[in-house]
RNA sequence: CAUGAGCAU
């Protein structure tokens, strides 16, 4: 913002990739309330906002959960005659999702199927994210379904919504039979693959397969990331396995990582729980002076 | 110049 300043002090006129820049930058750091008023000063020059600009805008109301806000902006995009395009679309059927409104969501991502819309596994994962964000596995599967039936490849992220999805149901089963289809599919799982399950089957109680999980990634070449170990860690301290969490709590720091607030507050919990407030506040003290907040 | 995924209380 600097630079713009800078360019319209050298007599530059700001063109519609300027903006364009501007408005994703706010939008992205959830200032949409600026982004919004950037995007009404174009006019000053004699710019009007194209698809790109408004999609964007619509990226960060959703973002935010401002479905009206989304919805005046489609509004105002129809009254200045600019088509939205699937990506406008996609970001509507993620908002809509988010906000748990899966009837609209569907009725949308239908309605884009019948306009010709080419979709792809962008817009069905975020559909399928909001089915699970309700609770409703029957129809997270259903669409699951349904995009292949339609040709569309399921890709990592979908794998990794519909694992992380089932492992919050209890569909640990079906959540390894994914991630055998990954392979079969020739699709290399990832952390976000990974964590998931491991995560599910320490709430699971089955703190071993969340181990053996975790130490079967880093033989396919999948480095644990920081999610991982605090997910393994975070099931061993509710279990009181906090021998355990600390080798881990090692390991993570050989691997290069550093813990953070959801490692201090497992191994916190993890030991206050045991009774052993010293080490308790051993690491409390820890984590302040490394400059980690408590929350 | 613009879209999707995972961690504690």
């Amino acid at each position: 913002f600097g630079f713009k300043k800078e360019m319209m002090e050298k007599g530059l006129v700001p063109d519609v990739f300027t903006y364009g820049t501007l408005v994703n930058g706010l939008c992205k750091g959830r200032r949409t309330k600026e982004a919004k008023e950037l995007v009404g000063e174009m006019a000053q020059w004699g710019l009007s906002p194209g698809v790109v600009v408004y999609t964007a805008l619509v990226d960060g109301f959703t973002r935010e959960g401002k479905m009206e806000e989304v919805f005046e902006t489609m509004r105002e995009m129809e009254a200045s005659g600019v088509q939205p395009n699937k990506l406008t679309y996609d970001n509507v059927i993620r908002g809509l999702s988010k906000m748990g409104r899966m009837e609209k969501a569907c009725d949308l991502l239908k309605w884009m199927i019948k306009m010709g819309h080419m979709l792809d596994a962008t817009s069905y994962t975020s559909l399928i994210e909001g089915h699970f964000k309700v609770g409703n596995k029957e129809q997270a599967l259903h669409w699951f379904g349904e995009m292949k039936n339609n040709g569309v490849s399921p890709d990592v992220y979908t794998y990794s919504v519909m694992i992380n999805g089932l492992c919050h149901c209890g569909g640990f089963k079906q959540a390894e039979h994914l991630l055998e289809e990954m392979f079969a599919e020739g699709l290399k799982p990832n952390e976000f693959v990974y964590s998931p399950l491991i995560a599910g089957h320490c709430r699971d109680g089955n703190v071993l397969l969340a181990c053996e999980t975790l130490d079967n990634m880093t033989k396919r070449d999948v480095f644990p990331d920081l999610h991982c170990y605090n997910s393994l860690i975070n099931g061993l301290s509710k279990l009181g396995k906090m021998e355990e969490a600390t080798k881990y709590l090692a390991q993570l720091q050989n691997r290069g990582h550093s813990p953070n607030e959801f490692t201090y507050g497992s191994l916190i919990h993890g030991y206050s729980k045991a009774g052993d407030m010293e080490k308790a506040e051993l690491f409390f003290q820890e984590m302040l002076s490394r400059g980690i907040k408590p929350n």
